[in-house]
DNA sequence: AAAAAAATGTGTCAAAAAGACACAAGAATT
DNA sequence: AATTCTTGTGTCTTTTTGACACATTTTTTT
């Protein structure tokens, strides 16, 4: 037996979803088509699937070469696979989901592929079912940042906590006490004090923590409760 | 453009993780192949995807093929697409996972696909990367029932507190306290009293409930916390 | 028929966590 | 030196959790 004979075979692409925080706000890492199908529109950066490639190697390869990242936090989220979603012929996507500070990337690179960050709040429409894959991807940022402070993947390596605050009331939309905020990160012990203070600062500086690595591994399976319950 | 030329097609298929509940122990229904490859050994229930089929429609009809059920929870979980992970030809998998109660399926329609329903606790080694596959539906259960009591889908319509607890004793693998789980789980006001009690109980009957599905629809995308958190 | 056994429903109390809020302190601006 | 903005930390009250005890219902045993 070499193959499967009679079974369709189909085209299979990745398509990544990949958001940033500049401080202040959560952004989309989009890019303006200048090629065929839908030329001039929005679109998620993504690509076929090539023949003798994991499927996690082809939404790396297209991640590094939009961003010049290696170490980027991405998961897989979904695959697309509705007969209609692509008019010119049908196509598997599977759908990745990275987090990077939006600092960190390569600036030509994204430049030469025509990218752009976009505030989630100014998302254009984009093309094929690319909104859908958006709308899921946060619905999973919701439920991961719930569960794990995956926040600290969009931050730089050393950060304060009102940075951290400021993130999380970004993903959730909602104002968050600062002191409660503050008692409940701390209470989880995954800060390590770096000593520095945060120099960008305009009035007092804030201290800088970063995370303890092994004691996020350790907890990363055990259940928190992140996010208040909204109110019902 | 009719076509995307030049760019690889592969076969594309669709394996379900069907997970019940008898009461006692969480299982899996699984499949003894009397079909090449690795005829004889056993594996998840699967299927290629038909060319004019949506990939949910697919999982689905293979549901239905195996359960002779319709309106099972299913919800896509990962897809497997390792190079070598099926070794006559490569093909990409697309895992669903569903929750059936294990009382309610088709038996002749079990019997004739060869299949079993076999505990957790005594899972044989599976075929190609069914294991990971499993696993991973594992995982999803423990993230998702720990924030929506979504072993509902595992019961009889109705049900009693106690039942719903030994589900979750067995979805954890824990004991629970049976005044504290009573008082969480009606605190969420999404038990209606049927004003039955449950007959085959041995001793005391039990007061049978059922889901309060419009508050359950509506409270689905808060967060609980219904797992207490393991001991760091 | 009474007692024992098994499972269910409900209540209490202390400890822990969460929510609301006040005040002190550092750093730039006036 | 006073003002303003932001950060760090503390207190108090309310709510939730965790650890228990006891009463009730039904079957089984004596």
């Amino acid at each position: 037996m070499t193959r499967y004979e009679h079974s369709t075979r189909l085209l299979v692409a990745t398509d990544c979803i990949i958001l940033g925080f500049d401080g202040e706000e959560l952004k989309l890492l989009l890019v303006k088509r200048n090629f065929e199908p839908e030329k001039g529109k929005w679109s998620l950066m993504g690509g076929f699937v090539n023949d003798n490639e994991d499927l996690t190697d082809g939404a790396e390869r297209i991640l590094y070469d939009l961003t010049g990242l290696t170490n980027i936090y991405v998961e897989q989220l979904n695959t697309f696979g509705e007969v209609k979603r692509d008019p010119v012929e049908r196509t598997i996507s599977v759908a990745f989901f990275a987090l990077i500070n939006i600092n960190d990337h390569d600036e030509a690179a994204v430049k030469a592929h025509n990218a752009h960050w976009i505030s989630l709040k100014h998302k254009p429409q984009l093309i094929f079912d690319h909104d859908k894959m958006v709308d899921k991807a946060l619905e999973h940022l919701l439920y991961k940042a719930a569960l794990h402070p995956l926040g600290f993947e969009l931050l730089p390596e050393k950060f304060s906590i009102p940075q951290l605050q400021k993130l999380y009331e970004a993903i959730y939309d909602m104002k968050l006490d600062r002191r409660n905020f503050s008692r409940k990160i701390l209470s989880t012990k995954l800060l390590i004090d770096t000593g520095e203070k945060n120099q960008q600062s305009a009035t007092k500086k804030a201290i800088l923590y970063k995370l303890d690595k092994v004691r996020y591994a350790d907890k990363f399976h055990s259940f928190w409760h992140f996010m208040p319950d909204p109110v019902m």
